[in-house]
Order: structure tokens, then sequence, then C-alpha cells
RNA sequence: GCUGAAGUGGUGGAAUUGGUAGACACGUUGGACUUAAAAUCCAAUGUCCAUUAGGACGUACGGGUUCAAGUCCCGUCUUCAGUACCA
């Protein structure tokens, strides 16, 4: 019987579904183990062969821990909300949904294909209303907790009502909107019902408030800020704009100290920690508040000075405040501009407003502002400081404001220059008279009044004391990240559990969820610019019967608006792991049995992209459902591994500026040509175009002329990431029918390490498979093909080969013999540890290592065949199986024991390296690794005569560690 | 600019705590078996010199530590990824 993959792969895979043998169990004896692969957004185009890459790995991890006795969570679904099924439907009137099926079904037969361990009884879909009522819920309860400072965690805002009933906001610590009234218990109660629901907004950890969102005309939608790169949409690249709108936030920022704090205790590869780091972007510092000339007393009454505060992490270099910038878009640029300086600042404003986001960050070179004409009073040396406008300080961060140090600051130097505002040197013997001085190590204060000969430690602390005194600043710790936007007006995505009652948002009690999206009959934004929900017929709270209803009814009293924002593309996959734990549950989002046992994911396999978006989103959500009791466990993922991406190898013609004439890459140029990418499945392996196909390929190309080297066309090749739109993109279907899905994964890790990005190049394939057959043959009758059988052309027809000779099953009861014992067990050793690395790529290079060896050693005793299926089991599950099944067994071979490492078989014979050693010639003693204690002895005197007899010296010291290397220093 | 990672044959990539660099695979060349092809098996394959025996040089570059450096230290160059006027 010859090594059929394809009858061997369908046959298990069959198998593995009847019997359901990859089903955890919440309840169990054994110690439990969760791997998770980042779930896949199902596109149109199918899997590739980068998807799997990570999902085979995690596979071959999930299958190990089943070898060692852990009872395995290893699930799979679908991040099924998303933008391109929605263009898609935009285009064709196509209903998403409909798309995302069909998309899901491809995408499964796909993975079955490539016989993946994963749980489909737990498989989950974002999609899916059991899903996202649940998705709904965690937004009502984010709605309904406020951020605690004193407790530093989130509680139930019911709790923070019963405070303001009985002493009002004074007292009360929270992290909210900045600029809340205080009130005391009775101004409290004596509020209106909206008066009340709109302070607790301002605390409510997701809130509606009007906030500047990036924009983008095009896709008609907001994006978050990890969703625009260089200035242009992630998605399609389309431009994007500033705007205010009304949108729903997420109070993130709530906890950036315990995101940051919280990564201490994850084991996550370090450069996505610090991405993690950077985006949180702590920096400690002092708030300042410097008051503006004249000061408002002399205008009568008690208003208060127009007050600037800014945010410095230098507060020991205050006496160097020389002017100070503020955002062109800040609120009191209007307000304290003189007359004189009012023409120049609304040109500066307009002109910066109009400057999209992409030309502001291509010219960061320019230095331009404008003077207000207004000055501000230093809080120490009550000298008056101009105030300037300028675009390199930006609204977005601290408080939009500096005080410019120009001696120890690059930026505020080069415009002190540039505007020729003077620059005092504060900073002791040191030459400021070409460039800043921004060393904080080596700074001792000067010219400083208080401050003077004390180091940048000192320094700062000492300011921010006679600060607090004078009430005009206090330390403070500023943080980059910004609360999330959580509104996207798109259809495809879960709809918000809320109605709005005279404008305040009411959450729909969780009895009635799911709120289902409604049908709509286009998925465009309304003409008015309402998202598309706004087309739907029915899409009406009725407070009453509380079902959804058509909008037509909307009377305000008892039938209420829906909002009709949707959440965006993170809301589902920040909590999904947990529903994986009781994927079936309708009354909670899993049981806190489930989740007590399941805890978190030990192992999660995906992307690096995703460092600032789901892997900071799921993390804030973790600690929030933790917070309010939800959640036993404040991290979501423990162990985390980037897997590189595969890319393709785009393939690209060359056509004649302005013809139809494609000249090959040889000649290209002689012409003036543009290029494009051609589809890589044209190509044959030595860069040569299928002219005739190519012809056929697209309707364009059928009458294209050719300009030909040696008679053919040689086309342009550039590794880049695999796109449709690339035409680079290579599917495992085609592999799996070729070669088998247990080559397939094989080959993908044989590729190079997990965590780096390859090139996706299909040359090397023959030698796993060759791997495989070699395996096979193995287990099977193996001397055929290595000696020649005289009888064996009398036996099969001629022309068939030896494929048509059959093979005899070969295992027998045999002894295995020491060799086979040492292969046996070097292998185990060697694999064992790979696999606890994360290094695949190195233990496919041992399994062929140990077959090799093993077929020379002319091994069939089954004491060495079935420990080593079982080693091969989780890279080639498949013919794993088929063999563990021929050796006589009845249950999966996912059951079994993974084989013991048993260190006595690795006997080494004693050897000894020449080293040269102070030029003469000495020997190094190697000493193998079950040596007792007298063989050592031994092993080492021979040595140690062995040197004597090269130059008359014993060594002085002998360094000997069982199993290694003797160290022999003369 | 800043942060992080990495530079090893024709190619992908191996190499424990420093210990025979180039495992394993692809590719190439030669051979066996075939009428032939495919498949399979065997051998060679870092570079240079040499008929052979053998020798010299080799892990981006320049230094250093060490009996011993791909690995450790200092400096330089290059590439990739992330981030960007963050006060």
């Amino acid at each position: 019987m010859s090594y059929d993959f394809n009858t061997i792969e369908a046959k298990w895979q069959k198998y593995w579904a009847e019997k359901g043998t990859f089903r955890a169990e919440n309840n169990s004896t054994k110690p439990k183990y969760y791997v998770l692969d980042m779930f896949p957004y199902p596109s149109g185009a199918g899997l590739h062969v980068g998807h799997p890459l990570g999902y085979i790995a995690s596979d071959i991890y999930a299958r190990y821990k089943r070898h060692k006795g852990f009872n395995v969570l290893h699930p799979q679904g679908y991040d099924s909300f998303g933008l391109p099924a929605e263009q898609y439907a935009i285009q064709t009137g196509q209903h998403p949904a409909i798309t995302t099926k069909e998309n899901i079904a491809r995408y499964r037969e796909q993975l079955d294909n490539i016989g993946f361990s994963f749980d489909w009884s737990r498989e989950v879909r974002t999609s899916d209303p059991k899903f996202y009522k649940w998705t709904q819920w965690i937004f009502i309860e984010l709605f309904n907790s406020w951020y605690d400072v004193d407790a530093n965690k989130a509680r139930a805002i019911s709790d923070l009502e019963t405070v303001f009933a009985s002493e009002g906001n004074l007292k009360v610590h929270a992290i909210c909107d900045e600029d809340i009234t205080p009130f005391t218990a009775e101004e409290w109660n004596g509020f209106s019902s909206k008066e009340k629901q709109e302070i607790l907004l301002q605390y409510r950890l997701t809130y509606l408030a009007e906030t500047e969102v990036n924009w983008c005309p095009q896709l008609g939608t907001v994006l978050a800020n990890d969703e625009i790169v260089n200035g242009v949409s992630e998605r399609g690249g389309y431009p994007v704009i500033r705007k205010k709108m009304t949108q729903w936030s997420m109070r993130i920022s709530a906890y950036a100290q315990r995101l940051l704090d919280g990564l201490n205790t994850i084991d996550w590869p370090q450069p996505l920690k610090d991405s993690q780091t950077n985006w949180i972007g702590r920096s400690e510092g002092a708030s300042v508040t410097f008051n503006v000339l004249p000061l408002r007393e002399d205008l009568g009454g008690d208003e208060k000075p127009y007050a600037i505060e800014v945010f410095t992490t230098r507060p020991d270099t205050i006496f160097g405040t020389t002017f100070m910038t503020l955002a062109p878009e800040h609120e009191l640029v209007q307000k304290i501009t003189t007359p004189e300086q009012k023409e120049a600042i609304v040109t500066y404003v307009e002109a910066t407003a109009k400057r999209s986001e992409r030309e502001r960050m291509a010219d960061v070179k320019t230095i331009s502002g404008v003077f207000t004409g207004a000055y501000a009073e230093h809080p120490f040396t009550k000298e008056p400081i101009p105030i300037w406008i300028g675009d390199y300080v930006l609204a977005g961060y601290g408080t939009g404001a500096v005080m410019a140090v120009p001696c120890g600051d690059q930026r505020d130097y080069d415009f002190a220059k540039h505007f020729n505002i003077p620059i005092t040197n504060i900073f002791e013997g040191v030459d400021i008279s070409e460039e800043a001085f921004a060393d904080k190590e080596k700074t001792v204060i000067g010219n400083s009044d208080f401050l003077n000969g004390l180091n940048y430690k000192k320094a700062t602390k000492r300011a921010i004391y006679e600060l607090e005194q004078l009430g005009q600043g206090e330390g403070k710790i500023n943080y980059r990240l910004r609360d999330a936007v959580f509104s996207r007006q798109r259809y495809w995505g879960e709809p918000f559990p809320v109605y709005y009652v005279d404008g305040m948002p009411q959450m729909i009690d969780v009895q009635h969820l799911p709120i289902v999206l409604p049908e709509v009959e286009k998925y465009l934004p309304t003409e008015t610019g309402e998202p598309p929900l706004g087309r739907a017929d029915v899409w009406a709270w009725d407070a009453e019967k509380n079902e959804v209803v058509s909008n037509d009814k909307i009377d305000h009293k008892t039938i209420f608006p829906l909002e009709l924002n949707t959440m965006p593309g993170w809301a589902g996959s920040s909590w999904y792991l947990f529903r994986y734990m009781d994927a079936g549950n309708d009354t909670e989002f899993a049981s806190a049995e489930a989740m007590q046992y399941w805890q978190n994911v030990d192992l999660y396999i995906g992307g690096s992209e995703h460092a600032t978006g789901h892997l900071l989103y799921s993390r804030f959500w973790v600690k929030f459902l933790h917070d309010r009791g939800f959640l036993p466990v404040e991290e979501p993922f423990k162990k985390l591994i980037n897997q590189g991406m595969i890319l393709g190898t785009s393939a690209f013609m060359y056509r004649v500026s302005g013809s139809k004439k494609y000249v090959s890459k040889g000649l290209k140029d002689q012409y003036e040509t543009e290029e494009l990418h051609v589809d890589v499945s044209l190509i044959n392996s030595s860069d040569e175009l299928d002219i005739e196909s190519f012809k056929k390929w697209r309707s364009e190309f059928v009458d294209a002329e050719f300009i030909l080297e040696d008679g053919k066309y040689i086309v342009g090749r550039e590794v880049e990431k695999m796109s449709k739109s690339k035409y680079n993109v290579v599917n495992p279907d085609g592999i799996c029918e070729q070669y088998g899905a247990d080559s397939l994964r094989l080959y993908e890790m044989f590729l190079g390490p997990l965590e780096q990005a390859k090139p996706w190049n299909t040359a090397g394939i023959t030698g796993v498979h060759g791997f495989l057959k070699k395996l096979w043959k193995l287990y099977h009758n193996r001397d055929l093909n290595l000696e020649k059988d005289p009888n064996y052309y009398n036996q099969t027809s001629k022309w068939d080969g030896f494929k048509a000779k059959e093979l005899v099953f070969g295992a027998t009861d045999a002894e295995p013999t020491k060799d086979n014992l040492k292969t046996l067990h070097k292998t185990i050793k060697k694999v064992e540890e790979d696999i606890e690395n994360f290094s695949f790529n190195t233990s496919v290079s041992t399994f062929m290592i140990a077959v090799n060896e093993l077929t020379a050693q002319k091994c069939n005793a089954k004491a060495i065949l079935e420990p080593l299926a079982v080693l091969i089991s989780p890279y080639a599950p498949h013919i794993a199986e088929e063999l563990w099944n021929k050796l006589g067994n009845s249950e999966s071979i996912a059951t079994a024991v993974f084989p013991v490492f048993d260190e006595k078989h690795l006997v080494e014979s004693t050897k000894q390296y020449p080293i040269s050693f102070n030029g003469k010639m000495r020997f190094m003693l190697e000493l193998s690794l079950d040596l007792n204690k007298d063989e050592i002895e031994a092993a080492v005197m021979a040595h140690e005569k062995t040197q004597q007899q090269l130059d008359g010296r014993t060594p002085k010291k002998v360094i000997v560690v069982p199993g290694k290397i003797v160290n022999v220093v003369g």
C-alpha cells in the first residue's frame, strides 16, 4: 500500500468530526490549557497560505498539550462583522449576512481540509445575534459604570448616585469629563431627571460626547486612530479629515495606568509591549497655570483672569520660559488676541485648518507661527511672557499649550531663533549658542532663583513644591492614550441597545436583548448623512411593550427613536475568548463555573498588527469586567506569540506606454513602460509567462502583443504582502490536493521561524513531502527500493514501477536495538524542547534525521515506531493516525501519551577535541551522558595521560560536568 | 529623528550556558534503475590554492576579551518593522 494521502486525510478528518475527538470538557481532573488563534474575518477571497501559519502552530501546540495530558480548549470562530461585506453589499445589494455566511462556509471547508483539531462545537460568530446580545450587554454595563480613583476600579453608577444624594460630588475622585461643575447633595437632589442624566453621562465609562473625530467621507464613517495609516484610511486608502460629531466614546483613559502595569504580568513579545507602552505614552511632569496679562481685576468685577494651563515634563526649566505657544485650535486664541494682531492670527488659524493631516505631517520642518499680541505672567518672576500660536503645538496632546523653554527644547529653540525671541540660558556650564540642551542627567540649573545649583531631579521636585504653594501648578502624569470613539456610521455591525428620550440615551433592559439589526433596502448612508440604519422602517423602541417597532409610530411618549450608529469592529473581538468557554449559554455570556475553570488564554497566536487595536481594547474590557465582578481574571492573554506574515511574490508585466504591447523584463529599459501586476498562477517556476493563459485571463488582454527575449516573456518579481489586488495570492487548496494537508502543515512550519516574515515559495515542498513518503515506508516493507529484487520485474508490470508492488505493513515485536533507542530518545528530547520554545521549523528537520537514521538501521520494532508516530502526530496528524491505527491501536492517536525521554539511551562515546593552547596542540574531552562517577574519573585520567604524552605536563584544573565538555586549563 | 529586531553558502535556514560553523531542506552536478520520462536510490556541493595528500581563508565591516567568538564587549555600515512636532 502506497502513501495515498488524499484517502487517508479524508478518512481521518471524517473520523475526528464524527467522534468529536477534539471536544474539550468543562469538567475534568486534567489540568486545563487554553490555546487560541486570532479568529479570522471571513473575506470573499478565502484563505490564503498565510492564514493557516499561525493556526498550524497553535494546532501543533494544542495537540502536543493533549499528548502531555492536558484538557485542551482549542476553539475557532469568525470575526464576521466588518467593512468588506458592507462595501460588497453597497455595490451589489447582496445582504452582508448572506455574503458572510457563504464566506464562512468556504473558510470552514478550507480549514477542515488542513486537519485542525478545533472544537467546532464551541464556534462563535460576532455577527450572530446570540453572540452580540452579550456584546450589547457589556456595553450597557460600561454605561452603568464609573471609575473610582480611590478604589482604583470601576464601580456601579448606582453607587455614585447614592454618593451624590448624600454628599454631592465634592469628595468624589473619578476619572470623568474635565469640566465638571461641583455640586452639593442638596443641589443634586434638586436637579431634574434630565440634569441628573447629563451629569452622570460625564462619569460613565461609555459616554456620548461631541468629539473631534477622524471622518472619512468616502467610507462615510468615523475611524479610530489606529485605523488611519499615514493620514489616510487603512482600508481603501481614502483621505481622512477632522470633524466634530456626537459619538459614543469609551473611557479607556481611566485604565491607562493599569494597562501599563499589567504588561509586567504577561508573557508577550517585547516589541509588542513596547508599542503598547508608547501608545499609552505616560509622561511625568507638572501642570502649570500662567495668568494672561492684563490681569482681569483691572477690568472690574470678580471675573477671573484668563489662565493658560500647560503640561511640561521639565518644570525644573521654568525660569527659562521666554514665550508660550498655543495650538492654533486652542480655545483662548480668539479671546486673548489683541486687535492689532487679529488679522494675522485669523489668517494663520484658517490656513492651518485647511491643511490636511497629511500635509501637516509631511511638512514638519517648516517653522510657522504668529504672535497674539498678548502676554502671560511668569508665576515666579512676574515678568511678561509673549504668547504665540504655532502648529508645532498639537491641540490633541496635553492641554494644547506649552511653556516654551528654548534653551532646553530643540523645537522651542528653533521657533525662538526663527522669530528672534530671546533665549535665556538657565544651565550651568553649557553652551547653547548652536542648539538646545536637553540632557536631563547632566543638567545643573542656574540663573533660576531658588533652583540654582540643583540637578534635574531636585529642581523638578522643588519647582513643583513652589508652584503648589502659589496655587499655580501641581505634579501631573499625562497620558497620550485618548478615549476611544465607539460609534461607526455603518450597517454591518452590532446595533447599540440604546434609545433616546428627550435627547438623553436610555439603555434597553438586558432581558429584551438582543436588539437585532433591522433590514434596510440599501446599505449607504441616507441622503441627510444619517447612518444606514436611518433607512430602516422598523427601528423605534416601544418602551411599554419593550420591543422594536416601526419608526413612523414614534410619539416621544412611549415610542422613541433608536440609536442609528453601530459598534466598531473591535467590540466583538474584545471579549470573544470567554464565549468559547460556554458558547451555548443563553442566560449569561459564560457561566461563572466555566470561566473559573478556564480562566484566560494560556497561548494566543496572531499577527502584531493588532498591537494598539484589538490587543489593547481587549485588555481594557477584561479589566473592566473583572472590576465589576464578571470575570475572575484581569488579563485576557497570558502568553502571546506573533506569527510573521507570509508574503507573496508578485509578478509584473511591462506595458509600453499607450499601447497594447508588453515587453519582457530584460528589454524593458529600451521602452517607456508602466508596470502592472499579473496573476502569479500564470507564471512558471522560471518567471516565464504563459502567454495563451494570459490572453484568456481578462478580456482586455485578448489582443495583447509581446516583445519577447529568447522567445519567452519574462516577468519581473517582487515580494509584497499577499493581497487579492496584487494577484499574488496562493491558496492552500491546490497544495492539499497535490501533496496533502500533512505536507502543507510541515512545509509551512519548515519555511522558517514562526515569528519571522517570509515569502511564500513552493520550491521546497517536495522535501517535506518526500519525508512523509519515507516515513510511510519506514512502517512498511522498506527494503523494496533499497535493494534490487531480481524477481521484482517478473511480479509486476514493467511500466508500473515500484508503486505497483504492494508495500506490506512491517512493524514487528522485535526488540529495539541500542541505535534505535538512541535515535528515538534523541528525537524525543529535541522535539520536546523545540515545541516548548515554539521553534517548529527545526523539529521538522529532527524528524527527517530520525526517519533517515531508522531507515538506515532497518528498524521495524513497534516499540520504536509507536512512540515515533506520537512525536510526529502534532505536525502531521493524518499520517500519524493512519500508522497508529495500523499498529493495532483502536483509539485515536490524539489521546496517546507523549513518549518519555530517557537520558540513558543517549550513550555517546567519549570524544576528544583538538584545541590549540598557547600555540601547542591540546585536547578537550567530551564525556558521554550516562557515565557514572568511576567512569568519569577513568575517562579524565586517560585524557590527562594523552595530554602528558603531548607536552609532558599535567593539566592543572579539570572541570567536569556530566554530559558536558570537560575544560582543561594547563 | 526615536524605539525595536536582524545581517551566516546559489536559496530557505541550523548551531545548548562561548566549544569541530554551514545541521536539515531546496537548487545544481554526476551516477544507478528505465527504450524514455516520472518516481526512487547513491554520491558530490562555503570560497580559494593543489593532480593527489593536504593547506589557506571564511558568519556585514573594524577593533577588543578568551586556550577558544556566529555567539560576549566597543565602534561603524546596511536592511526591515513600528512610531513620529507628545512639550
